[in-house]
DNA sequence: ACAATGCTTCGGCTACCATCGAAGCATGAA
DNA sequence: TTCATGCTTCGATGGTAGCCGAAGCATTGT
């Protein structure tokens, strides 16, 4: 009879109201956790795995681990582009949709991610390195250049010596929470902030188990004068 | 929590094999009746119904009635966009369709339907009527001109006293069923079958129940002459 | 008038799948 | 090591929706 480029298989898969959300969840463009997503969906973490299961298998998301976490994503903006239009089917015939207000600024602006630096300064700092070459990054992998060494050096003080570690990558991307896309970790990455701190440039919020980081006047101007992007 | 414009709600529809199966027969911009559908589907008629209604009350298909028919095609072009990125996604993970075999030829190009021409020259008339302004159609209702009326008169000896009837109207659009697009109804629809017939421009098929039209030679040139649309 | 066709509605059956509890791995922290 | 966290797998449950048989309208044809 007919075998189908099975339409109805990737369909259904957004058919379900749990799915759905988890995919409007990801349409910015930015990974999710597997709890967040479970969150977003308003089902346990087991059900939101079961999905993210299937999800994966009809190649609509990609996962990325992090750690213990596991980070979601859509493939790409295909599968946006889709999703925008089934939207946009829907909104004929139903309402619109509200989204959550903002979380805390401070937190999104500049906050700690285990010992290095998170949050949009965060990654505007590796986007910087990337972009003047003084690191090299292909996929997950990133490494360090001589000219990145030798900026260091200069600017900061840090020599490659005291970046070694015996199990500990130097370079390594980190998936940011809030703007979901890469911030540098890695020894680095905690050598980076540890010398924000001695310079005074910025130090850890004083509430007890509060993750952000608050940066000087002076800081601030040091900081975007060596990682700035020209809109700060 | 997040109300949403029900993206899950119209994928779903487009999750059903059933209701997939229909959605892409329909991707030709072609309108087919309930049964037709049911029969692409694989499900009973009243099973078809049921699907029907729901994606009817979705907003993907509308419904035209004709007759005792039930002809439905997609609402617009953005479903057909949607389903046409539904197919890409798939396509990536799937196999790609095989589309069943043409029908017979001779009752695309011309048949019975009722009492007037269908096929690819009753659709190809009915275009060349609107081109030339000799009828005007406004949706579903078409009106013979007071141009249409010489035309009539001057090359094929019809005058306007001979389409009046109590309860039918002169024109009327009929969908048609090989190209899916609307001939020409109505008592002038009926009038000019006729007179294709007395002119020996063309004839009823002899065999039995066959509702092709077999046009001679000569009258296929008058008829191109008369409604032609230069590329035959 | 009656019959035939096309489609819909109704009722019940069945199968699938989303959901969650509990247990099992894996990673990271102490 | 031991504990905690994040996620997955397993098993069982329940609700939902597709499906068809039978009957009911609507339209057309005789």
């Amino acid at each position: 009879m007919k075998s189908g480029p099975d339409i109805a298989m990737v369909a259904s898969l957004v058919g379900d109201p749990a799915r759905a959300n988890m995919l409007t969840a990801l349409m910015n463009g930015r990974a999710l956790t597997a709890s967040e997503l479970a969150q977003e969906a308003g089902i346990t973490p087991q059900t939101a795995s079961s999905h993210l299961s299937k999800l994966e298998a009809g190649g609509l998301v990609e996962p990325e681990k992090q750690g213990r976490h596991r980070y979601y994503r859509l493939t790409d903006d295909d599968v946006a582009g889709v999703l925008e239009g089934l939207a946009g089917l829907a909104a004929r015939t139903g309402h619109m949709r509200v989204r959550t207000g903002p979380k805390d600024p401070a937190l999104r602006r500049a906050r700690i991610c285990y010992d290095h630096l998170a949050g949009d300064l965060g990654v505007q700092m590796l986007d910087s390195l990337r972009q003047r070459q003084l690191v090299r990054q292909r996929k997950q992998d990133i490494e360090l250049t001589t000219e990145g060494e030798r900026f260091l050096a200069k600017h900061l003080q840090i020599s490659p010596d005291m970046l070694s570690h015996p199990r500990r990558p130097v370079c390594k991307a980190c998936l940011d929470w809030s703007e979901r896309r890469h911030h540098l970790a890695g020894t680095l990455g905690a050598a980076l902030m540890q010398r924000f701190a001695e310079l005074k440039w910025a130090c850890r919020d004083a509430t007890p188990g509060s993750r952000v980081v608050n940066f000087t006047r002076t800081g601030e101007k040091q900081f975007a004068a060596l990682f700035g992007n020209g809109k700060d």
